[in-house]
DNA sequence: CTTAGCACTCTTCACATGAGAGTGCCAATG
DNA sequence: CATTGGCACTCTCATGTGAAGAGTGCTAAG
């Protein structure tokens, strides 16, 4: 569906006013607040046009018009003026990628706050996985007789650990003799590449079963779809927004970004625009996400281990600097998972 | 002081009945409620008495009564019958505690979810601490030419991680020398234990010396007072308590229960009645806690590891269950520490 | 096609009114 | 003299009413 120019103009301004106050927008303070060359009558017809399409609604028979899930669409796809960050803004947020240590974990959590206050909305991080993971080194550590931790280092710079208890004593001396053994065996190899021990050789230690069987369970974890809990930051900013005020939709929207509600809920579908998806209302399956919208991109290098960065907030939401404030984030983290992997 | 013990019982009664409606109590429902042998005009006396001794109030003239903080301390200092779990309750906590893998992080999440579910209102557990943490192994793993992943292991079974990045390259085959030679020199100690390097001897390499600088960095770090945020859980069920029915506060009480403000704000007073420390309403030094009580208590054997768990609500709160069930679930991760560490 | 004009609708606010719950006090009572 | 019945009083809460304000939809004229 295309809009004429005019009609298009008056939904833009329509969506612009709205998201700017929260209150539905009549015909005659529209006509005020920009200098239309039109009287509000005349916007009035109009808006009944727009209604028929589908674009705007009314709350009720006399108050003004606010955007339709459609109407909200049409905007983000057609009318919306799409920007890049400033430099000045640009800078502002490296700046805080610079001053933060060389740690992964760190970065998601401060792209995560950075979205958070720039857009006063909730930000969503995935923790970066990769497609492939492989063991990079093991270690055992005595913690008793018959108990020891097993530390796992997988390329994805992940550290893992896991607690394994013998049927027999084992000294930190054998101990450490059975990790370099089973570097030089399993290192550099994923879980599905693990060597099948031959059934005709002499069987392993007791010890050494115990361990291979954990390490096993535990790279098997780690490359499964054991997707973590995304990182949530700036729910008490969003929930401050009129949408939220009465305390019933406060509390169904903190059980919607709860972390483990979200975890699957987070739409995975096509990044268009220069790899930013923009999810509107009800295009979310999930009941609860039917009234938000998420802006979300991609992150990390082509193929290597990446993530998805973004935004979830109310439909009445500031679109255009969601998209340019994630799209560039995402960009920093990219280079800065870059840097890292190929430096 | 000391009340008769008709007055005692007639304010014990208005708590619980305040606990359990979340209404103002007045002298006629109390009567009809629990057959006191006495007509609503004695109880209204005794009210009025109640009330000049600072126990109960009025929100306005013509409501019912409600306790004061006063009123609640002293119901639970002198009035509350205190019980402990029966064996059917202990159980059921028990067995979740079994079925959860022996990971100490597990048990301090699921002790506050055991909390938070029982009791409907926020669990808090801090991490356990050590007083004294040792070095048990270190391992380095070479990640790009001149940068390496420092993995540490304490006797708080706790690992730590740390990239490094070295002025001149080193390999794999040298850093495991490295590590082996510094687990002789550094392992089993504290941080203010590391051997100072004899300014006489010779220079250490520059990757010996940028290891050593952040394995003392990171132990310092994690000796210092760095108290971990404390696991926090149930907020959403403690918020749909009637008194949190407002959003503004609402608002006021998320922020109040936020992990990292409640870092630094839970009591740490004394834990008198067999460990169980219970804050209530202003006996908070901290504004936002002012009109919500505390129950906690320390875990961990004397002396080890240990930390607090515990439950924060609003005042009007079913204390006796709370510390019952506070005790109990501090006593099981006691006991299941002490096998941890002592097996 | 645009616009002025006007009747109509719906929300919001202030204000009044009545029912209900509970208190405080007084005088009577065992 | 502690207890109790009685009663006036106060305050909240729900309901209703009326006026103001904002906005629409429609019609007729430019």
């Amino acid at each position: 569906m295309t809009l004429s120019e005019r009609r298009a103009r008056i939904l833009a301004l329509i969506v612009d006013d709205f998201v700017g106050s929260a209150q539905p927008v009549g015909s005659q303070s529209l006509v005020e607040r920009h200098q239309l060359g039109l009287s509000s009558a005349t916007v009035r017809n109009e808006m009944a046009a727009l209604e028929e399409e589908g674009m705007i609604t009314h709350p009720h028979t006399s108050a003004g018009r606010i955007p339709s899930h459609r109407g909200y669409r049409y905007y983000v796809s057609s009318l919306m003026q799409e920007r890049d960050l400033t430099p000045q803004e640009q800078f502002t947020i490296l700046h805080q990628f610079h001053q933060a240590s060389r740690q992964l974990e760190e970065w998601v959590g401060l792209a995560a706050s950075v979205l958070a206050n720039n857009l006063r909305n909730v930000a969503l991080v995935t923790q970066p996985r990769l497609l492939e993971v492989r063991l990079k080194q093991l270690q055992l550590v005595e913690l008793l007789e018959n108990r020891a931790l097993l530390v796992a280092v997988t390329n994805d710079s992940g550290v893992h650990q896991r607690v394994i208890d013998f049927p027999v004593a084992a000294h930190q001396e054998q101990l450490t003799r059975l990790a370099a053994r089973l570097n030089t065996e399993f290192g550099g190899k994923t879980a599905s590449e693990f060597p099948v021990r031959d059934p005709n050789a002499e069987p392993p230690g007791a010890v050494e079963a115990a361990v291979v069987a954990a390490l096993t369970d535990l790279m098997l974890k780690e490359q499964e779809a054991q997707v973590e809990s995304p990182i949530v930051e700036g729910v008490r900013d969003m929930l401050r927004q009129p949408e939220f005020g009465h305390s019933d939709r406060m509390l169904d929207t903190l059980e919607a970004v709860d972390e483990r509600r979200l975890r699957g809920a987070i739409p995975s579908g096509s990044f268009d625009r220069e790899g930013v998806a923009v999810v509107i209302g009800d295009e979310n399956r999930e009941g609860p996400y039917q009234d938000m919208s998420f802006v979300l991109a991609r992150y990390g290098p082509e193929g290597g281990a990446g993530g998805v960065v973004g935004i979830l907030g109310p439909t009445r939401m500031q679109y255009g600097e969601a998209v340019a404030n994630v799209r560039y984030v995402s960009d920093v983290l990219t280079e800065l998972m870059r840097e890292w992997y190929e430096a």
